[in-house]
RNA sequence: GGGGAGAUUCCGGAGCGGCCAAACGGGCCAGACUGUAAAUCUGGUGGCUCAGCCUUCGGCGGUUCGAAUCCGCCUCUCCCCA
């Protein structure tokens, strides 16, 4: 029994910062065992945007891990907070989002946790279930059950307030939805990221105040992207989980050495012990196996055999397999190099085209070519057109 | 309710009425170097079939030969007082 507890304690905490408290998980995975009641774990997302990344795979992984042990994951999907947004780490007022948006996201939300978790085994549920129901008189209630003072203390507040952001009211009203969510729901434990740590601590202060066992708070590392900031879609540095397997594969390789470790430990199931010696070898086939790793989970290992081809086939200066296709824009027209750059999508305008052809960043056919205005007619069979090192598109021709 | 400050290109942040498509920094893109990593260095960063032209500086009007810069109203934000 302890050696079970201790087994179990030992995969809650793989790659977790903040385990509050760890006495407390003990404690309720030996009455669990005992009562051979699984834990109710929550963990919560808002559809605020369609695409999940591999940011989201890390509290994810570890939600699959606790599956497999045996334990009951609740899936909070927030349709009713997404309607106010979390404030946490944001230093501006978001702007809500209908109704409409949420639905839409939502759609694609469940599809995409269910690469990771069983979703069969998984209770889902949308707190709109609860809030929709709320009385004003309910809200006022809720309201009251946290200071200013205490909301303020908040790093993200406190720096919104320096900055002179404005802070909605409503934003004051997040951490306590999100609490509540806990209560209605009898959850035994939440995980979140390290910015959700306040919100988890309200959970559990609210389910005390109604009398349950107030939950165990777990969070893990938010990920970064490659520029450091952190991993989000409208930062450009996602790795989505939607994303073909050539693709992810070569966005993981290019992930900075110095966050191997933690992608290792969060990302894979490999036994840390393997980790450590991988970490220990060769950085550059320590960054493969890391891209392999991913790519396999999500995409299977052919998938993976053929990325790895690719990219050998890029490294060498060759043309991808997979390049997109695209017709000639204007049939019989002859066009400037930078104009077709921007109508095959590989420049956002023919001014970024020109720029890039200008500053040698495009080759045709492999070959570098820097007049912008070189007028190109529509080739007989097709030709490769590449922007930088990973941007290509082929034109097909007449024929 | 009263008083003050402010809204600039992705972000931060400069900007004598003409020399402003708008300094500088960050981010991003491209190039060099490399392990197609990091760091560093170089160039670019509104649009247009582009030596020229067109549209930008919260919104709408006005003054002027000429406005991001001056005036009026509106919208939004922040600060102080109550």
């Amino acid at each position: 029994m302890e050696r079970e507890v201790a087994r179990q304690v030992e995969i809650f905490r793989r790659g977790v910062v903040d385990l509050i408290e760890q006495s407390e998980l003990e404690e309720r995975l030996t009455e669990s065992l005992v009562q051979k009641r699984p834990l109710r774990i929550k963990f919560g997302m808002d559809p605020t945007s369609p695409d999940l990344h591999v940011g989201h795979a890390v509290p994810l992984m570890k939600l699959r891990a606790l599956q497999e042990l045996g334990h009951q994951i609740v899936l909070i999907v927030g349709d009713a907070t997404a309607m106010v947004g979390d404030p946490s780490g944001r230093n501006k007022l978001r702007p809500p989002l209908s109704r409409a948006e949420i639905e839409h996201n939502l759609q694609t939300y469940v599809d995409q946790v269910g690469r990771v978790l069983d979703v069969k085994k998984t209770e889902v549920r949308r707190n709109s279930e609860w809030f929709d129901k709320m009385e004003f008189q309910d809200v006022l209630k809720l309201a009251s059950r946290m200071t200013v003072a205490r909301m303020v203390e908040r790093d993200t507040f406190q720096k919104r307030m320096s900055e002179n952001e404005p802070i909605g009211i409503h934003e004051f009203l997040y951490p306590l939805m999100q609490g509540w969510d806990s209560v209605m729901i009898r959850c035994d434990l939440e995980l979140g990221g390290t910015d959700q740590l306040f919100n988890l601590l309200r959970g559990r202060d609210l389910q005390r105040e109604e009398s349950q066992p107030g939950q165990i708070c777990f969070t893990t590392r938010l990920l970064n992207g490659s520029d450091g900031r952190k991993m989000s879609k409208s930062y450009g540095n996602a790795i989505a989980f939607n994303e073909s397997a050539t693709e992810m594969y070569r966005k993981l390789t290019e992930v900075p050495d110095d966050v191997l470790h933690d992608w290792f430990v969060t990302l894979t199931t490999l036994d840390l012990t393997e980790v450590e010696e991988i970490l220990r070898g060769d950085r550059r086939a320590a960054s493969l196996r890391l891209a392999a790793e991913i790519t396999t989970f999500f995409h299977g290992v052919d998938a993976v055999q053929a990325a790895r081809e690719d990219y050998e086939k890029r490294r060498a200066g060759g043309i991808p397999d997979d390049v997109p296709e695209a017709d000639w824009p204007e049939p019989g027209a002859e066009l400037p190099l930078m104009v077709l750059l921007a109508r095959v999508g590989l420049a956002s305008s023919s001014s970024e085209g020109r720029r890039l052809v200008e500053g040698g960043g495009v080759k045709i056919d492999g070959v570098v070519v820097k007049d912008p205005k070189a007028a190109l007619s529509q080739p007989a069979r097709s030709l490769v057109l590449q922007v930088g090192k990973n941007r290509f598109a082929r034109v097909r021709g007449s024929r």
